[in-house]
RNA sequence: CGGGGCGUGGCUCAGUUUGGCUAGAGCACUCGGUUCGGGACUGAGAGGUCGAGCGUUCAAAUCGCUCCGCCCCGACCA
């Protein structure tokens, strides 16, 4: 490709949209590679598109090794077929919608199981036409309402996702393993270290779940990671191993558990926060019960109800809301207002179940709760506490689940060892759905025996333009981007300077004869100008020819990010580039391996 | 959706507080000249409904109201 005629040009300045935001976002502006068409919507300019290819190949490539067949799903579906999953109703303002011409409601892909499903519950009939896994790369609209950093998160956005499809739970496993190291092995050939985390099934609903995170500050996921035995899960769902309270059973050194004492109320003026409550009372925070509400909508029947949910856990821990909201399954939560919190009789600040009316809420204590005795907590009535208040004797609970949130330096759930916490993008996902599409659309297959069953379904997503931009995230310095040779657009970028010309446009020649990408700067600028637009686009090895290099004896080889740079005489050049261009391919073929599976 | 900020040539911004000459600069772009290995210099040009509407005023980029768009923080988020 000849750079004079490319269409796009270099930034001197990023535009002011960019301030303050991702390094990726920045220089794929300046370097002439995506521009914004409106908030999270982005046009890929020839550069990006192509780097974008480039991922794609690589997917489709590992996609197809695991016996993947691609085909492609619209993008407008009927409403209709989202009505008999639910999700039309479950889902907020996040879906597109749309009426057609003739009134019929329409929707926008935000994903794809419901269309799989409809075509599964027509194709498949029989157990001999399983397993299958079937994948496609389309668009996907999702309205979220604060897209940000460039391509990390965008609203419309391109991205591959496959659905295994199989008889029985065993086959579901072996495709959702394929998918766990095929996932490996794409980040890895895009130069991308990611870590797989147990996550949230949100959403897509189903039975376990995997995320593919690249570790950045930039991530909007909190990841809970333990060095000593690996144990890495999304903050939203890990476990943690909890300490026991002061007077339980098992305390380090107690004798025996703690004897409920009696309650007893005390007044404790102004003191509205567990911090403030014990310093006041002189007790360990781990001595109090910390009360969180919340409002909860719930299915119930056919409809939707708002329930006011009063949540417990232990003054020194903190409430995970993705846990407490799968306790009670809840499809939204959000913090209550005041005036609810008053309407069920509880005092901000000053709130316990203990004289509550269960019915008018669900209360949920964490599972630490039970096994904490005396515990100080609210008592209703502004600046006043109960000490001493025990689960079982003074109050009950709907649910007693784990709902509280793992942090930086908790105990480890598997081996004990305080945990890390670190951000992380979400470049990738599996989920084994299991039976919650079929069952609802009705796929069903005949087995061996002449039963009907459900197909079980797996789903698993990666996100092309931000992984894109996660490799851009990855790959960058103080002059622009440095892309890995797998997904560079171009994999040379040939410089003509004056005295080189015609040299220039033979080695052009011969390179694009050996099936090299070249991007040919070809344009009539100062060297300087182009120096630094080649550091800016970061194609993997540059390739000028001048006056100066062929007086040196031949062309200036250079890799990107790299300062050194060596002469090969022209006669060898063609030859020097493509081995060149091996070695980098070799180098980050390097990094493709097995991962072992954790579940 | 809450809080904050911004909207003036393609890009970065000045001008708005205190209304008043013809709306400016740098970069980029076009043509000419000098330059030519790390974003040159110079001469001449082209390019703007000052986000939109309504209003106040003799007069609005500037003041008021309404709306729209974009960015940041939060809520939210496979």
């Amino acid at each position: 490709m000849r750079q004079s005629q490319l269409f796009s040009t270099t930034l001197r300045e990023a535009p002011s949209e960019a301030d303050a935001q991702a390094a990726s976002h920045r220089w794929l502006l300046r370097a002439g590679f995506i521009r914004p068409l409106g908030a999270g919507i982005y046009s890929l300019l020839p550069l990006g598109f192509r780097a974008a290819r480039k991922i794609e190949a690589i997917i489709r490539a590992e996609m197809n090794a695991i016996g993947g067949q691609e085909l492609l799903m619209p993008v407008m579906h009927p409403a209709d077929l989202w009505k008999e999953t639910g999700r039309y109703y479950q889902i907020g303002d996040e879906m597109g919608r749309f009426r057609d011409r003739v009134g019929r409601d329409m929707v926008l892909a935000m994903t794809h199981e419901e269309v799989v499903t409809d075509l599964v519950r027509k194709e498949i009939r029989s157990y001999r036409q399983l397993p299958q896994l079937i994948y496609h790369l389309q668009t996907k609209w999702r309205d979220d309402p604060r897209p940000r950093a460039g391509l990390i998160r965008v609203r419309e956005f391109t991205m591959k996702d496959s659905y295994s499809l199989d008889a029985d739970w065993e086959g579901l496993d072996k495709q959702y393993r394929a998918h766990y190291q095929a996932y490996f092995n794409i980040f890895h050939r895009c130069g991308l270290d990611v870590i797989a985390v147990n996550s949230d099934v949100g959403m897509m609903g189903g039975k376990l779940a995997h995320e593919f995170m690249y570790l950045t500050p930039l991530g909007e996921d909190t990841l809970i990671l333990c060095d000593a035995c690996g144990y890495t899960a999304n903050r939203q769902v890990a476990r943690l191993r909890k300490p026991p309270a002061p007077g339980a059973t098992g305390e380090r050194g107690a004798a025996a558990p703690a004897e409920p004492r009696p309650l007893e109320k005390v007044a404790t003026p102004g003191v509205n926060t567990i911090k403030g409550l014990a310093e006041f009372l002189n007790v360990p925070a781990a001595q109090t019960a910390k009360a969180v509400f919340l409002m909860a909508t719930v299915t119930e029947g056919d409809q939707d109800v708002d329930k006011f949910v009063f949540a417990v856990v232990r003054g020194d821990m903190d409430l995970n809301e993705t846990k407490l909201g799968n306790a009670v399954q809840a499809k939204d939560l959000r913090p209550a207002r005041e005036e609810e919190i008053r309407a069920v009789g509880a005092a901000p600040g000053y709130a316990s179940p203990v004289g509550l009316n269960p019915d008018k809420m669900i209360i949920v204590v964490d599972d630490l709760i039970p096994a904490a005795p005396n515990l100080v907590a609210g008592a209703n009535e502004a600046g006043y506490h109960l000490l001493n208040t025990n689960y079982g004797r003074d109050y009950t609970a709907h649910l007693v689940a784990d709902i509280v949130a793992a942090e930086a330096g908790s105990a480890c759930p598997e081996c004990g060892t305080p945990v890390r916490a670190e951000r992380g993008v979400e470049v990738g996902n599996i989920f084994k759905l299991g039976t919650r599409y079929t069952n609802a659309l009705g796929a069903n297959y005949l087995d061996k025996d002449g039963q009907s069953k459900p197909v079980i379904m797996g789903s698993y997503g990666i996100g092309v333009g931000r992984l894109l931009a996660c490799v851009a995230e990855a790959y960058n310095d103080a002059d622009g981007l440095c892309w890995p040779v797998s997904v560079a657009p171009y994999q040379v970028h040939l410089m003509r300077l004056p005295g080189g010309e015609a040299a220039a446009d033979d080695l052009y020649a011969a390179l694009g004869r050996l099936g090299l990408e070249v991007l040919y700067d070809d344009r009539d600028e100062r060297p300087g100008v182009k120096f630094k637009d080649a550091d800016l686009l970061g194609l993997p090895l540059r390739v000028t020819v001048s006056e100066r290099a062929l007086k040196a004896g031949g062309v200036e080889l250079k890799r990107r990010g790299v300062k050194d740079s060596r002469i090969v005489p022209l006669a060898e050049a063609a030859g020097a580039v493509q081995q060149e261009i091996k070695d980098l391919e070799a180098a980050l073929g390097q990094r493709v391996a097995p991962v072992p599976y954790r579940e």
